[in-house]
DNA sequence: ACTCTTATTGCAATAAGGTTGCAGAAGAGG
DNA sequence: CCTCTTCTGCAACCTTATTGCAATAAGAGT
């Protein structure tokens, strides 16, 4: 069972079918909207793009979704520094973690991937004997378009 | 794990006078509650203990303080995995970043210091160009104790 | 000390984000 | 197409945090 790298359409639903969820129309439309995000998602921007597709999807299907996704592990759940609000914000788990930086001015996300983040997952697991299942790791600052 | 205790008492009312904020008899008590917390507190625990010394704090008082604390950078605000629930904790800020590890099956935090962080926020702002204001890095994961 | 200005407070109301109970609808296996 | 079980939508509810406003108190100037 190989772990996909890159994009994986239908990934999401083919990982939770393997794990015997039953599918729905609703998740499937769910599960399609963060699949295809192009930036990253709140409940509510999930709920309205899930609602071009079928308008019927109310939003607690979104929040039950998001929370199964978050049993299995295959989303992440972010608060990009509540630049944009108290709210969170999903993306698709890769096989790498990643960093979030979020300006503080602008509200623009870069994300970054880097070998010392793996070194010090590491070097966690190994000094304070934890077994970690999700790291995240999110900076608040300023982005070279709105330094001063 | 070792909480760098380096900071003396009244730091935080000194730090604030010193910018010019205007000190109240609330938050005065506010202060001395979140300098003198033995344990990550959220809004609602903040408030509890402020009342012991002066029952009529109100909690939107509690919240306005952590705002101008938040402000100042004189706090760092975490969630601790959502573990307890949906709010946030809040603590001192400390001259050196530390991280969290919050075990997910009994709740225990544990803190961490690292030069690799040191140096992983080195990289960020070199790569990135971007100023870091706030690195916040949580773990959710299981404890030695709680391992199976 | 007294006054003046402006920031801060408590209260009530409200917003935002998320969850729960339940009856009916719809998956998936036979 | 039957049956069992899970899932959905709805309404109500909960928690966390914010806002508008009149009353109050800090700190500066005198």
């Amino acid at each position: 069972m190989p772990m996909p790298q890159t994009e994986a359409p239908g990934h999401l639903q083919a990982e939770l079918l393997s794990r015997g969820v039953r599918m729905t129309r609703q998740r499937r439309t769910i599960l399609a909207v963060i699949e295809t995000a192009k930036q990253h998602l709140d409940a509510s921007m999930i709920l309205r793009k899930a609602r071009k597709t079928d308008p019927t999807i109310d939003r607690v299907t979104v929040y039950r979704t998001i929370k199964l996704l978050k049993r299995h592990g295959l989303v992440d759940e972010l608060d990009l520094m509540h630049v944009r609000g108290e709210g969170h914000y999903y993306e698709r788990r890769h096989a790498r973690d990643h960093m979030h930086m979020t300006c503080l001015r602008c509200g623009k996300v870069v994300e970054f991937e880097s070998d010392l983040f793996e070194r010090l997952k590491d070097q966690v697991q190994r000094d304070c004997s934890f077994h970690i299942m999700i790291a995240r790791l999110e900076m608040g600052g300023y982005c070279a378009d709105c330094r001063r």
